[in-house]
RNA sequence: GCCUCGAUGGCGGAAUUGGUAGACGCGCUGGAUUCAAAAUCCAGUUUUCGCAAGGAAGUGUGGGUUCGAUUCCCACUCGAGGUACCA
């Protein structure tokens, strides 16, 4: 009796199909275990070896959680709205509902074929009009709702516009566009209908907006961000370019606190967090508003110039009275009063390693010493400024105001206590910022170009709001950049600067996205001729356009702080900017310090000494009451584009009145996808839509109705868009619930019963789609009170891929290009031998002679003329079809004669008789001929050999090859499980006792592949498996008390061969449900043990002892032992480490 | 650049809390059966020295902790995936 596995896989196919063996019921008493897998989109190339490695996975998890008494919800369908076909239907017009249902006719018989327990009752396929009724009654759900921060929540619109009624919208705190003019209740009261409709569209859920989109002219349609890869499509490779549109967004953002909040709580795979958390990439920060001032062009244009009183170098000041100053200047240095002279002394010297001048003129004011690198002022008071007290503050406060530090001394404490005095300043000097790139440029222009001493502009009245997340580091802020794109820069820019700050623009604007990012090394800007005022400081710090700047993110401008941003330090070295330093005891020289845990800042007024943490909480604080700002929270994540410009998608319930949005009520949906003539888009850039002519919404009848009829009164035009892809696939789970309810999207009994997916299998690519929109619609669905858990799956498995193993055949090049015969020829050289000719290519000179034999045969029937070594050695790489190849990696010759017919002449350079094929792993791909194909493994092997090979493969969430010569030992493992049950051919048992070793076997097997289950270990237990069927072989054990829970243990794995056995022990119905065998310790209880013995760490020997003797009786026992003394040989051990029942280890 | 994961025979991989490295399978070698092949069965298969008994080395590299490290710690190399002027 052979182990005929086509019979039987088909058997039991048609078995569990005719009695709905794994139809699961929403009421039971049983507890529930939901097992999900991705649905598939159905392409029309079919399954491969690949596709199916999950779903074998969670049907073997099913499978063992309905012996484990659960009723398990194990569904499947298909995501069946898509990209392939519709463009299959733009090329031969067929229509895509048509090849979507022969796809999935496809998909169906070869998943029946593998043998899954999936409930197909329960069937979904998102391109059903049943189903997207509810894609769309969701749509509907959050056009209705809008997103109230301080209950934190999604809520019904109506709540919004009782709020807006009572008290306008200044009050409220909501999840809502930007710049939203404010309002109060009467004016709201008082404002048109469609002015309200328009208000409220800026807070809905979806809403309608002209965004800037990732638009595909080749493939004439908007893409999401995780569309595109690398700048271009991720279907087909099309260019994408930026541009305006009127689309349907997603209020993702909305709830990006909480779709972080929410992974804790989650056991999904931490790199796929990481990605997620990454995605929506929060940053704590401030949002701190610079002030412009206005530009100062008489001195910006006598700097170009390079001429006037400023070129002096250290000369600065109010030109129209610097003459005169500069007379008393000089008049003051030469009659200094004694503790000026004395101090002089001190500071002129090199003692302090810089620069100070004496009576210098800065601004109006004359100081008494001064340190234009380190802005440090020193003023010795005497006698004649007792009266003047306030005017000295008043000056003080000015020239803080510049960015000076203005230290008093009296007259008695410089000549009392000089070495205090100067110790002080010291100090001074060390808090102050470093000099910038002083070295390397004269200082006077140093000076002059960082214009902190220039008459302050007048405030022009504009705003710079940028984020950051280290206003920690705001005293390190030398300059400002801004995007290109933004919005102040033509009005900032200065008449000098226009110019320049115009051709820029336009240049970077050219660039692509593409360009822009492989590009990133190369650091371009221009000056806008602009200043800002520093909040703090009071600095005028230059304004400049750059475009590491982008405009998409923050506020699209940022405070440049180049010791503690790399890209700032870049920036500020090529362009020659100052670079304050305002941490620590930090060189930065090379480069800027990012280490913001590390950090302590410097020279930077109140925050000096701090580190980062308390520096942030006291900057944050400071911002705040001082009015320049806030703290802020700042997300990366990006409201979500619904509307794509397909035939093939959702149609949007929607019609427009007056260009505004409005919903059809739900009761009259599904809105079916209308019929078009053609699937493009029409000739006026409307999408493929437009081309339909039944595609109205009639008010009266509420039916679409043709386009004809529309009067803009009863009769209105439907939207033209339709939804993305993820549309469907983002609460398919909860749908699966209750599939047939054509009242509800789910029952709330059934959604109260099922709850959620206890254990979800896909792959990780859906990370930042799929998986991050299907959580952002549960939370919504949470909120609405539609589901009951605002998590839909507790734990998430990613299976790896499947890669395949390619195999190459070599053509030989050489001859080419030399007119001989043997260019002519094709000729494929066996593996080895190509190798032993690139080895020994030094050795092959300009003839044949001294060629490896191998060769001269065949060249003997050839005209060979000279060529070098490289040419001999030239060989191209082919792929030959992975079908053509056994598992030695020897290739069937004639079988790939006939395979193409160029190769049909061909001549094989072989080795033995056999031509060895080179082997690389690539991702499995019909170009690449190395597809494996599930039916055929099927017919050739079976299913349930199949099955545990991908099991057996490797670890499910690792990534591997596939080598179909490896499933044979597959395969004869079932024929010898199927042995154990036949004796003289026929299926018989003996109903004996098992033997102690007998059950030990048994029950090490449960005990094991019980724990490999729950780890989602499952390629270990197929060794299991193989190890207790071949010790239950050995003992020949034909016994029922072993082999009818052998075959329950079985069948999650090989179901088929487990049917069929449990058919033959006598049983009359599916084995499917029986309860799991249930692990005896009692069975593994050993009584003795044998220990391996070490010698400093290296077993030697092995010793059989009782379990039960003592760590003094076993020391005894192996002391005596000869062996051991053999290995000592005399010496005296130091230790000898004894744990019982595991090790005996000897040291010395 | 950053984040994550990984590296063990010819290959896929095993070793669950630090305790006999290489389970199980493929491939390979030899043998049995057969007219022959397929299928099946038996034995061997990390490298190296040795006829053997037995010895030495060995889990990407270099250190460390430990009686003992594939496992823990530090530094590095290589590979895979993700992501990127995100302020």
């Amino acid at each position: 009796m052979e182990y005929n596995f086509r019979k039987i896989e088909a058997d039991w196919q048609k078995y569990w199909a005719e009695n709905q063996t794994f139809k699961s019921e929403n009421n039971s008493t049983k507890p529930k275990y939901y097992v999900l897998d991705m649905f598939p989109y159905p392409s029309g190339a079919g399954l491969h070896v690949g596709h199916p490695l999950g779903y074998i996975a969670s049907d073997i998890y099913a499978r063992y959680k309905r012996h484990k008494g659960f009723n398990v919800l194990h569904p499947q369908g298909y995501d069946s709205f898509g990209l392939p076909a519709e463009q299959y239907a733009i090329q031969t017009g067929q229509h895509p509902a048509i090849t979507t249902e022969e796809n999935i006719k496809t998909y169906r018989k070869q998943l029946d074929q593998i043998g899954f327990s999936f409930d197909w009752s329960r069937e979904v396929r998102t391109s059903d009009p049943n189903y997207y009724k509810w894609t769309q009654w969701i749509f509907i759900q959050l056009f209705n709702s809008w997103y109230h921060k301080t209950t934190d929540k999604a809520e019904d619109i109506s709540t919004l516009i009782a709020i807006f009624s009572s008290e306008g919208n200044s009050k409220v705190k909501a999840a809502c566009d930007d710049n939203i003019e404010a309002f109060s209740a009467d004016e709201w009261k008082n404002f048109s209908e469609e002015k309200q409709q328009k208000i409220l569209l800026q807070y809905r859920l979806t809403f309608l907006s002209e965004t800037e989109v990732n638009w595909c002219p080749g493939l004439g349609t908007v893409l999401a961000n995780d569309e595109i890869v690398n700048g271009v499509s991720e279907r087909g490779g099309h260019q994408v370019i930026r541009k305006k549109m009127m689309q349907w967004s997603m209020r993702i953002t909305a709830y990006a606190q909480r779709l972080l909040d929410g992974m804790a709580k989650i056991d999904w795979p931490q790199p796929l967090k990481d990605i997620q958390t990454y995605w929506i990439g929060r940053s704590e920060g401030a949002m701190v508003s610079f002030k412009v001032l206005s530009p100062a062009p008489t001195v910006a244009g006598k700097l170009s110039q390079g001429k006037g009183v400023r070129d002096s170098g250290y000369l600065t000041g109010n030109q129209d009275i610097a003459h005169l100053l500069l007379e008393k200047a000089k008049e003051m240095r030469a009659n200094p009063t004694p503790a000026e002279s004395f101090l002089w002394e001190q500071l002129k010297s090199k003692k302090l390693d810089i620069k100070f001048r004496q009576q210098h003129l800065i601004d109006d004011f004359i100081v008494d010493f001064v340190c234009l690198t380190k802005l440090l002022i020193i003023e010795v008071d005497g006698k004649i400024h007792e009266s003047q007290i306030e005017k000295d503050l008043e000056r003080t406060k000015i020239l803080e105001n510049k960015g000076y530090k203005v230290i008093r001394f009296t007259n008695e404490e410089v000549i009392g206590n000089i070495d205090g005095v100067v110790s002080k300043i010291i100090v001074e000097l060390e808090k102050r910022p470093a000099p910038t790139t002083a070295g390397k440029l004269s200082e006077g222009k140093r000076a002059s170009e960082n214009n902190e001493v220039l008459p302050l502009g007048k405030d022009l009245g504009w705003d710079i709001p940028v984020f950051t997340t280290r206003p920690d580091t705001i005293f390190g802020v030398s300059f400002m950049t801004l995007a290109p794109e933004h919005d102040l820069v033509p009005m900032i820019t200065t008449p000098e600067q226009k110019v320049v700050v115009e051709a820029y623009i336009k240049s970077t604007a050219k660039r692509s996205e593409l360009e822009r990012m492989a590009d990133v090394k190369t650091i371009s800007g221009v000056f806008t001729g602009a200043y800002a005022l520093h909040p703090f400081s009071g600095k005028k710090i230059p304004i400049w356009i750059g475009d590491y700047v982008l405009a998409g993110y923050g506020t699209g401008a940022v405070m440049a702080v180049p010791c503690g941003d790399q890209r700032d330090y870049d920036f500020a070295k090529h362009f020659n900017l100052e670079i304050p330093n305002i941490f620590e005891g930090v060189d930065i020289s090379e480069g800027a310090y990012t280490d913001k845990e590390n950090s302590v800042i410097a020279n930077s007024d109140f925050l000096n000494g701090l580190p980062y943490k308390k520096a942030l909480k006291r900057i944050i604080d400071e911002t705040e009451q001082l009015g320049f700002g806030y703290g802020k929270v700042n997300f990366r994540l990006r409201d979500a584009v619904f509307s794509r410009q397909r035939y093939w998608g959702e149609p949007f319930p929607v019609y427009y009145k007056n260009g505004l949005p409005q919903m059809i009520d739900a009761k009259y949906l599904p809105i079916v996808l209308p019929e078009v003539e053609k699937y493009l888009p029409t000739e006026d850039g409307k999408p493929p839509l437009g081309n339909a002519t039944v595609w109205a919404w009639d008010t009266k009848k509420s039916a679409v109705v043709s386009n004809q009829l529309i009067d803009h009164k009863m009769v209105f035009p439907l939207e033209l868009n339709t939804m993305p892809g993820w549309a469907g696939s983002s609460s398919y789970f909860n749908r699966y619930m209750d599939p047939h309810n054509t009242e509800e999207f789910v029952s709330r009994e059934a959604v109260e019963y099922w709850q959620d997916v206890d254990l979800y299998i896909g792959g990780s690519e859906h990370a930042t789609g799929h998986l991050l929109y299907s959580r952002f619609w549960q939370k919504f669905l949470f909120d609405k009170g539609i589901v009951p858990v605002d998590e839909y799956a507790k734990k998430l498995i990613n299976q790896g891929m499947i890669t395949g193993t390619s195999a190459f055949v070599y053509r030989w090049e050489f001859g080419k290009g030399n007119g001989s015969d043997m260019a002519k020829k094709t000729i494929f050289v066996s593996k080895p031998i190509m190798e032993r000719i690139i080895a020994e290519r030094s050795t092959i000179k300009h003839s044949n002679k001294r060629l490896i034999k191998e060769q001269v045969d065949l060249l003997g029937a050839c005209e060979v003329k000279d060529s070098s070594a490289n040419e001999w050695s030239n060989f191209t790489p082919i792929h030959a079809d992975v079908s053509l190849v056994n598992a030695a990696d020897e290739l069937d010759i004639e079988a790939f004669k006939n395979w193409r017919p160029e190769n049909k002449d061909a001549e094989f350079i072989l080795e033995e008789g056999k031509y060895i094929v080179g082997r690389e792993v690539e991702k499995m791909s019909k170009s690449k001929y190395n597809v494996v194909n599930p039916d055929q493994i099927c017919e050739e092997y079976g299913a349930d050999s199949l099955r545990m090979f991908e099991m057996f493969l490797g670890p499910l969430e690792q990534s591997k090859p596939w080598k179909t010569s490896g499933i044979s030992g597959v395969l004869s493992f079932l024929k010898k499980l199927w042995k154990l049950y036949i004796v003289d051919n026929k299926f018989s048992v003996s109903e004996e006792n098992p033997s102690k070793e007998e059950f030990k076997i048994l029950h090490k097997t449960i005990k094991k592949v019980e724990e490999d289950i729950d780890n989602f270990s499952f390629n270990t237990s197929v060794s299991t498996f193989m190890i207790a069927v071949n010790e239950l072989t050995a003992l020949k054990c034909n016994k029922r008390a072993i082999l009818e829970p052998m075959a329950i243990l079985m069948e999650p794995y090989a179901p088929h061969i487990a049917e069929e056995l449990w058919k033959n022990l006598g049983h009359a119905t599916s084995v499917s449900s029986v309860d799991f065998p249930i692990f005896e310790p009692k069975y593994l209880v050993e009584s003795s043990k044998e220990y391996p013995v070490s010698f400093n760490g290296k077993m030697r020997f092995k010793i059989e002892l009782p379990l039960d003797l003592s760590v003094k009786e076993i020391e005894d026992a192996v002391m005596a032992h000869e062996k051991t003394q053999e290995q000592l040989q005399g010496r005296v051990p130091n230790k000898v480490i004894i744990v019982p029942g595991k090790i005996i280890n000897i040291v010395g």
